[in-house]
DNA sequence: AGTCGTTACGATGCCCGTAAGGATA
DNA sequence: TATCCTTACGGGCATCGTAACGACT
């Protein structure tokens, strides 16, 4: 068994079992990997993948335990060799951070100013997506921390750590009707069409919930994953907005009135989450301290060593959370 | 890197940094090892051992923590062997218990007969030794169940689930004073000498601490770490044995008398342990299972996700064990 | 002086890449 | 028909083992 066979395995998956497109992403020739995973099923004495004919039609159930196994192999080694780094080259290093555009917009940009000047030699590489995508990059290594706030069971292979809540506010024109009023009810709300977050990002959630909790439906009609372009279809009059209250800005947003809404929906949390068990660079710890503050480097290795997102959830039950 | 490099660096470090010794080990050459180990440090850049000239010294900080990480590798290297063999030969296979002689001895013969009884085609090793080699055994991995039932401490890397509680008999000869007594007091005891385990296996926890709060000393002429042995003695009029309860037969020991302890001495609590984050074969959660009826496959994976010891030590705190 | 790790060197064997073959959708 | 995996073959390279060297205890 080597490293490199357990990769190829690893990556096929990723790669929907296509064979020629994992070999194109490693830079490598097809029949290699070919023969590479057929002398690693050969060795175990069983099929890692499904075939028919010429084809891998799927992964073979003593495969996906084979594979998940691999992937906590390859997490480690990527972890060795992160140890490495830290002891010859403390301050250097990459960090990917995957998010959601909202998030780069609005939560991230003073940390990531304040950390590129602490770390000037750490390349800082951003990732945008929906959550799942988020999600898969973390999982997969790709990138070293995923910050969200939706959809936490897809993070089962992550630890995700509870940064901050966050409510949200109902944006709309200056001579909007909505915009007289300073308390604004749900059924007030629900008359006028909504313009929203795509659904896996934050409807789904509380927005709806909100809605729902009322008997009500909401009628959304437009939605985008980034606040930036809900703002825009506001003012183009489409609809009332739903936005994250944190992703209105007084001086580029004077054009239009926000309204709080805390009233209406519940908060949500933004977490960060890093992969179960990889190693995580001194720059990193400081990462994640600069975002939130109260996750101290102890704090954060307290709750690695839980393994468990419940375990965690319970650490953090009596945490004070600040309010964005 | 590469995974025999690993292998390399974990068992030079189990070879006591000789690197000689670990070639003859691992049936290859010396040189060969020197090489591999130089290159993997090369490519890490930064050394894994300490040297003084051309002798292995010590182990850097940094090789400490890549170690560490080798050996969670390598284990899971084994767990993919596993789930292979698993599918392919599933009654087959091996089985290794590392255990005190008293387990062996006396708790687990029955074990043993109900298991190769169901499992005909697994080849079962019992290796003896001392609770730290037990825990070394199975800590390496070259052992996968370890049975014992002092110095938890040892067992950091180790997911030790409870068996059953077993107490003391006091032992001697039919013509000794104490024979006709049917209850013993801990000062009555105290006057007489002692024969009993050596240090570390059962004394420096329950028997000690039994004299200690009667503010006593036991003065133990002669100690060992097996029943036998110690009934041996007994026998010759050395002294008072203090045993395992279990570890008397009636029908051997008929020349023996026992008096039951448990009210001088707390009960002690038998756990068995496998290595964290091992692939378990279906056989051994059987054979779990058999030693102990309420660590069902269900109970030891729920144990087994917890990953921690103290957890553990939670989720069977109302769990009414066995007693022996 | 003996044990031990490093260096040097030669041979084996593995892995990779190109090219051709055959099956599936 | 086009895509895709497998087989075949040849070149390069890494690994391993033997032998000699140098260093520490």
């Amino acid at each position: 068994m080597k490293l490199q066979q357990l990769r190829y395995i690893s990556e096929v998956v990723n790669n929907h079992l296509n064979v020629s497109a994992t070999a194109e992403n490693l830079y490598t020739s097809q029949p290699g990997i070919s023969k590479q995973v057929r002398m690693l099923e050969d060795e175990l004495g069983i099929q890692i993948f499904g075939r028919s004919g010429k084809h891998l039609t799927h992964v073979t159930p003593a495969g996906e335990q084979v594979i998940n196994i691999a992937n906590d192999i390859l997490g480690k080694v990527d972890s060795i060799k992160r140890v490495a780094e830290e002891h010859t080259q403390p301050d250097r290093g990459d960090l990917n951070i995957a998010t959601t555009d909202t998030q780069a917009r609005y939560a991230l940009p003073n940390v990531i100013g304040t950390f590129i000047n602490r770390y000037p030699k750490v390349n800082l590489h951003m990732h945008q997506g929906t959550p799942s995508q988020i999600s898969e990059l973390a999982a997969r290594g790709d990138a070293d921390f995923a910050i969200a706030t939706e959809a936490m069971h897809l993070y089962h292979d992550l630890i995700m750590l509870p940064c901050y809540h966050w409510n949200r506010s109902i944006v709309v024109k200056k001579d909007h009707p909505l915009a007289q009023l300073s308390n604004v009810s749900i059924e007030t709300l629900a008359q006028y069409p909504i313009v929203t977050y795509v659904f896996g990002f934050d409807r789904a959630s509380e927005i709806e919930r909100g809605f729902n909790q009322a008997g009500l439906e909401p009628r959304v009609v437009f939605s985008a994953t980034s606040a930036d372009v809900l703002k825009t279809y506001v003012r183009l009059g489409l609809g009332v907005g739903v936005i994250a209250s944190m992703s209105i800005d007084p001086k580029i947003d004077d054009d239009l009135v926000a309204i709080d809404a805390s009233h209406l929906f519940a908060y949500s949390t933004t977490k960060i989450g890093f992969r179960k068990g990889s190693f995580l660079r001194g720059y990193m710890y400081d990462f994640i301290e600069f975002f939130a503050p109260h996750l101290t480097r102890p704090v954060v290795e307290q709750a690695m060593a839980l393994r468990d997102n419940t375990l965690i959830e319970k650490m953090f039950a009596t945490t004070k959370l600040p309010i964005r």
